[in-house]
DNA sequence: CGCTGGATTGAGGCCGATCAACTTCAGTGG
DNA sequence: CCACTGAAGTTGATCGGCCTCAATCCAGCG
């Protein structure tokens, strides 16, 4: 599959590359196609992307940044159903529904690439190979937040730490990174409160699991983090 | 889209139909393809039809009864990842990963085609139709499940109520469906304990908001249902 | 009829929520 | 450069919902 790992400004390193080329050197039919249809767009932080019961039109591949996608409950209250990063794909879930359910929101300057969904259909109906990369992507979707399904707290924040530090790809080691969210939001997305976030990093950080300096995490002993995910291994309170 | 509320014994009833024929009067070079591949198992109640680990191969088209998906944690204990009813497919999860990653057993008498992977693909490439309907099915499993980010048990199991009578389509009215796992199944699913499931079904009762009786339930006050799902409505104890 | 496993109901304990005080930090303007 | 301000983060004390453990009930079945 392809690296994530490089930078992303523009689209040789976008998820879709090569599939999606916008060299003219390159071009074939299909690509022009998509090149008359497809956009850059460039999001300040807290620019929202779209909102919920918008028609569905367009899947959204991130290129650069991070985008936060949450529902408004009944009772009112915001509630984060998932982060998107770099290399990743925003929107399938729409396409279910045909509105898109979530409001989404750039948690940082973030560059996208804007992809309306029949030409998306067209280009990967041309492409096979394409076609197998997006089902990958989207079988990837299905896979994210299995620590959602931990029961206690330090199992969940032990799982989003490590799938943070595998789909975030700092630009170094992937031992160390910055979460681009708060722990408020970390919180409502685990479905806990941010004092108990904050809590259980204290407490990763006294038996030097994790070390937390300024905004950025680097995991001293990951090995242990992934014991705690899996409910092997309780933190030493004392 | 397909109506999944009618009988499922034959082909003619799949979710993939009219895109997977097998009757022999309609059949184009594509379907023939398929027709050597594809092959209908009846599985008994309890008869295991994949473990993790195992390579990705095939996809599953539910054609009647249910699925339960499950992983064995690290400290041994059962954690039910998903149920799959008809007119549903299997597998997505594991095209990312390319193993399985779940135990799946069936609940009931149940009768799958069993799709090839590479057949499939191919399938889908030379049928567009067949492809965005597939890609609505994915996104449909991205879309599952959200009541699990609920935060209160009562929350959760409206929740998860409400998505069995969609899903289950119970022959006559969508109100009354017999769900084909056991309280600790459910429980184990939405992170709550057998008792917990209990009290509160008891509750529901006692309020009249559901009727269990045998193993069937019957939602009587659907809306009173949503409202507690959506945070909106606490049930009465006294 | 008794057996067996699931479902129900009750009593007490623990984990995370709530509420509140304090600290840190980013942003702003003097 | 520093003081001010408001938001975010940390830490402590108390509360409540769900888990745990246990007893009982019940349906299915030989």
């Amino acid at each position: 599959m392809l690296n994530p790992s490089q930078s992303r400004q523009s689209c040789i390193c976008c998820t879709f590359y090569p599939f999606c080329k916008t060299d003219a050197k390159n071009l074939h039919a299909a690509d022009q196609v998509n090149l008359t249809v497809k956009r850059l767009r460039r999001l300040k932080r807290n620019e929202i992307l779209c909102l919920p019961k918008k028609p569905f039109q367009n899947l959204y591949a991130i290129q650069s940044g991070a985008l936060k996608a949450y529902q408004v409950e009944a009772d009112g209250k915001e509630r984060i159903r998932g982060f998107y990063f770099a290399g990743e794909v925003f929107g399938y879930e729409a396409i279910y529904t045909g509105n898109y359910l979530f409001t989404t929101v750039a948690l940082s300057e973030t560059v996208i690439c804007e992809n309306p969904y029949d030409n998306f259909l067209a280009l990967i109906s041309s492409q096979p190979t394409l076609q197998k990369h997006i089902l990958y992507l989207l079988s990837q979707q299905l896979n994210i937040g299995s620590y959602l399904a931990a029961t206690t707290a330090e199992q969940q924040i032990a799982g989003f730490l490590l799938d943070l530090s595998a789909r975030l790809y700092a630009s170094g080691t992937p031992l160390e990174f910055s979460p681009p969210m708060s722990r408020q939001d970390m919180g409502n997305y685990l479905r806990l409160t941010p004092e108990t976030i904050s809590r259980i990093f204290s407490l990763l950080q006294k038996n030097k699991i994790i070390a937390a300096v300024n905004k950025t995490i680097r995991m001293l002993q990951p090995e242990k983090l992934q014991q705690i995910a899996d409910g092997l291994l309780s933190i030493q309170v004392a």
